[in-house]
This record gives C-alpha cells, structure tokens and sequence, in this order.
DNA sequence: ACGCATCGTATTAACGATCATACAATGTCA
DNA sequence: TGACATTGTATGATCGTTAATACGATGCGT
C-alpha cells in the first residue's frame, strides 16, 4: 500500500544525471561512456534500486507472465504439471500467475478474463471440459496465445497432451490380453466432459468383441483415493462383479487397492488393477500399480515451446497444431497373467 | 507481443465522451447519469472493453497481486497450501505468482528479488531454511509485508506455522508411551537448517532418559517415497536396529513402509512408522500410517489474514507475530503398543 | 434578471519507465 | 576557419489508467 519506491528519478537525482541517461546506464547502452555508467550503477545499488516491471510492462505491452489455469493442483498429476511448467517458464524469463477453476466452468470463465486484464503474455489452461471451449476459442480468435494441456484433436486451438484414448486403450487391451474379460472401469463420466479415456476403454473391449456392460462403470466424482475407494465398492458389490478395473488415475487405483485389502480380496489373483498417470505412489503401493506412464516433463515443454512461439509471432497466429503424446504402460504386481 | 488491445480512450472515441467520462461511468460513480452510464456501457461490452489492470496498478500503486514462493510444489503438504492459498488469496481479490525456489538460498533470493520488480503488493514464503533469514528480515525492515509459512518462533519476521518440534515431540513421544526405546529418525539434517523437527524427537527421547544415538539417524536427501525407502534401508541394516522410526514427512513413511514390505517384516509387529503432515496416501497405505496432523487450512488462513493485514497498514509495520499451530496425531495401524 | 450553486463533462497532470529525437560540446577534415 | 560528424546527455511524448481541477451550462432563489 503505497510504500516508498526506488525510482530512476531518484539515482537520477543523486547522480545528477538526467532519468533518461540512468535509463541508458542501466541497461548497458553503448552510448554511456564506462565511468558515467560505473557512477550510475553503483548509486543505483546503494540506494537498493529495482526497475518497476509494471512501469515497464506498460510500455514494452508486455509482462513476461503467463497465466496457468488448473482445475485442482491437488491433482498429482497437475501438481506435477504446475511444477515443470513454472520451471521451464523460468528458464525462459517468465513468471507464472495461477489460479485453479475448481472445475467450475464460470470459474474458469472468470479466471480466464482476470488474467487477460493482467494483460498476461499467454496462458496454459487445463480446461474443465474437453468440449465446452467456446470462451478459448474466441480468445484464440482474438490473436491471444493460448495452449490447452488437454486435447481434443479437433478443438481449433493449440494443445499438447498426453493421448488419454490411446493410454486407456492400452490399458484395457492389456488386461484382455492377460485373459479378462469382465474389466470395469472407475472414471468420471461427465456427459459434457472428457471422454477419452473412457473412449479408449470402449474401443478396446469393442475391439476384442467384448461389449461394455455399464454395469461396470462407476463415477467416482473426483480424482481421491477415498472416491477411488467407494467407485469400487459400487463395482465389487455387483453379483456379476469385474475381475479387474481400470482407473482413471492412480489416486482412484490406491483407493480400489485399499478397498480390496479391507476386503481380503488380493490383487491381482482375485481382481486386477490399473491406474493412470504413474505418479510416484503407484510403484510404491502396498501392491505396485500397473500404469498408464508418461513424461510429464515432455507435455509441458511442448507446450510451453508453442505458448513461446505463439507469443512470438508478428500478426494473426498460425493455425493451430494439437500434439498427442503417446503414453506407455508400465506393467507391476496390481496385473498378471491369468489361468 | 504487442497485441491490439481495446483501451478507455477506444469506448471514449465510440461514445463521444472523453477518457475521464468513460472511466467515471465503468467505474459507477454518481456524477455521471444513468442514461450517459447506460450508453458508455453499452458501447465497452460491444468493444469488449477490459481494463487495463497493468495501467491501473501504476496509477494506484498497488497490483493486487502477492507472490508465493515455494521450496518445492511436489511435496504433497506444500501442493495443499498452495491450493488453499490461492482460494484464499482470490477471495479477496488477489492473485497469485507462484515461483519454486528448488530449496536454494541463490534462487530464492532471486525469485524474491523478482517478486519485488513486479511490485506484488506482498509475499507469502516457505523459506529453504528456517534460520538463514537475513534476506527475509531485510524486506522487512524496507517495510514490505511478508508471512512465512514456517517459523523460527524469533525470526525477526511474521509467520503462521505448524508447530514442528510439537508435532515431531508428540510422535516420538507416542512410540515411547507404547514402549519402543530405539527410536530412528529420517529427516534431513542439514545443519544451516530446518531442525525443528529433530529437536522434537531429541526432546521426547531426553525427556524419557533415553539417549539419542547418531547411528538412528538417517538423511534422505529429499522428500520422496524412494529417499524414505533408501534411509530406510540404511537403518534397518543395522545391527542394532531401531524398533520404530520417525519420518519427517508421510512420503518418505510410505517409503519406509515398502521397504519393510520389500524385506518381509511387519509393521508394527517388527517395526513401527510414523509420519507427518497426515496427507491422503498415509490413511491409505498398506498398512494405514499413524501421522502428525494439522488443518493446513487454518494455517494458510491464518498467515493470509496476516499478510492482507500487513499490506493494509499505514506507515511502519507493526511488530512481527508468530503463531504456532498445534498439531495432533492420528494413531492408525502402522504403531501400536508392545508387550 | 442577477448571482450562485449544482451538474455534467473535459482538461491536465501524474504513475515509472522507454523511445525517438534534440541539442550542446567537442573533434575532424578540407 | 567553416562545414560536418561524433559524442554525451537532455527533452518530450508515450503506454492506459486515475485523480484533481477546470469550466461551461443549466437551475434556483429573490
């Protein structure tokens, strides 16, 4: 509130060079010769000088900050995300203003509007819906530079992500290799939403001629091990239950895990299970969790390359290019081989 | 990078009023009538108008915008204070630059120094280490509000923290009670750092006449479920191995916890764990983790209400406050009484 | 019908920096 | 010695907004 300021004016005033010239000094233009420069650097560090990034902001029409928008950084997986991304937006001089939706599509709304009047470089969002994405859209149509972190390959605006329908197929394809054929799967099933992974569950049992009995779905209305836990104890208590399940990220699988070990039941002999994402607790739960894998580290870098490169360029933006990173399933004790 | 952006004086040329008119009417003040209003903000929706929030924070010297500086947003008790930190922060209308300092004196220097070029109207800090301030102190004594989020209860600074020693005493303690008298610990031992926690378990362990033994403690060199596997293992080799084990946080437990797994023992039966911070996965492990636990909302509750209160004050800041949480903990599976 | 509020809107000067340009004081060359 | 560069520094405009003040046009009372 209003407290004391260093400002060119004030090294000016001290040095008794005009602010323009301290301007110069400072940012090591040639046309200051070294002892002016070296008299202005040094009253500037004595009175603890710090150039104004607003002040500057204001004129360069740039603030070297982009916005992040997550839904939960609870989320391990976006914890993660959020982390990687700070640091590559770092090394490349820039800070990160986040704010989480709470997958709440005005939120986001909202969200998005705030960080435009921050007059933000660009923004990486994790969009509460794969499909609802009207309000990016139109930013995007405006010039503004705007990667998704989840993509739908046909969304009109730039994303980089891992490919949720392609992990999940693998997934389940695993587990009807392995021999199983009633395989349930725990995964929000918002109508409006993100259904690629449960696209790609459903493509995998179609494939091998089984057919999704939607007895064998189970919302569990948010991403925690006890949603997890209580998903599939809706699945287990069916008469004709699943002999084995697919999460949709591993926070869910550790709750399905904790549930059959609460139940004597053993995994994998008696129900396998799969999660998502691979986080570090997965390998190390009571049984290690087979799991959809991916590098985090490659989506984000990905993605902050295009923001940079979108943030870059004179004129109207290219036409946006969506990537897919192919994921891979790390196999553990949760799945094995049956009869 | 140089985007076209619709600016007061755009509405302004639209309407036929000037700059000041346009600014009076969005800004709802009473000089202006209801029609004049009316058609001025009409005519900034059909531009969609939004402030200039950049422009603004250099007029009015306030960005209302606070910074967040983070040793690391992985560890799972810090993702939470993230979280709740910028709910909190957006309630009141602010929002939040986050930046991690990867536990490193030089970058969390820089990051703060950063922090302050872009005039955050305050500063929320998990510092490295809880004794080398000086850098701290001095933003400060500049009369800038800062709050830590862990405190050495005379650091010459604000903070709201859980109390860690307590917190450490009261698990140690708690394995004492159930009659385990060789005790490990695994946390990090830096010595320019954070012992708040080692201090608690030498406490506990005085206090009972036992005498801590160099050998029990093991550093993990990080916070992560491998780190706690790794120290573990080195404490458990031991000829005279400990009967129970204290961790710093619940990531590294689970970690010790699949170590005793990996290596057939029982948990409690050959060795007790417990851990801290009380995150999700410890009342969903293998065998359920006893553990420190604190409402992290009140603590970061707390040290906003500080901060926002710090930014309010005119003139000097007050004296700085230190408030200590107490915390409790949760008895589960993973420790029970012997003999 | 005059003086004086009141009302509605405009003008001007900040905020702290950068950029383009101006302008002295030198130095260089024919 | 006069014309012209070069060098070092200063001036003024600008970024988009707000705040303080100015000012013309009404309305009102007497």
């Amino acid at each position: 509130m209003g407290r004391p300021i260093v400002r060119l004016k004030d090294v000016a005033d001290k040095t008794g060079f005009s602010v323009n010239t301290v301007s110069l000094a400072l940012r090591g233009s040639p046309r200051i010769p070294e002892d002016t420069a070296m008299r202005i650097r040094d009253a500037a560090r004595d009175l603890n000088y710090m150039p104004n990034q607003v002040a500057k902001s204001l004129v360069s029409r740039e603030t070297k900050t982009i916005g992040l928008v997550l839904t939960d950084i609870t989320n391990p997986a976006l914890t993660q995300a959020a982390q990687s991304i700070e640091l590559a937006l770092a090394e490349r001089g820039y800070s990160t203003l986040f704010a989480t939706s709470n997958n709440d599509l005005d939120e986001e709304k909202r969200v998005i509007a705030m960080f435009q009047s921050r007059q933000v470089d660009g923004m990486l969002i994790y969009p509460r819906s794969h499909r609802e994405l009207d309000h990016i859209r139109q930013l995007r149509r405006a010039n503004y530079p705007v990667v998704l972190l989840v993509a739908d390959p046909d969304a009109g605006v730039d994303a980089v992500s891992v490919d949720e329908r392609r992990g999940a197929y693998r997934a389940v394809r695993h587990l009807i290799d392995i021999g199983h054929k009633r395989i349930g799967i725990i995964d929000s099933s918002n109508p409006m939403g993100n259904h690629e992974k449960r696209d790609g569950y459903v493509a995998a049992l179609t494939e091998a001629g089984l057919s999704p009995d939607p007895m064998l779905s189970a919302d569990p209305q948010g991403h925690s091990v006890i949603r997890g836990y209580w998903a599939m104890d809706k699945l287990m208590r069916l008469a004709d239950r699943p002999s084995a399940v697919f999460t949709a990220n591993d926070s869910l699988a550790i709750g399905a895990l904790r549930w059959t070990q609460k139940n004597d039941l053993r995994v994998p002999e008696d129900v396998a299970i799969v999660g998502f994402d691979n986080i570090e607790f997965a390998e190390h739960a009571a049984t290690p969790l087979t799991s959809v894998n991916y590098e985090i580290r490659l989506v984000t870098d990905l993605a902050v390359a295009r923001l940079i490169e979108l943030i870059g360029t004179e004129g109207a933006l290219p036409e946006p290019s969506v990537t897919l990173i192919d994921p891979e399933l790390i196999v553990r004790e949760s799945t094995h081989r049956r009869n």
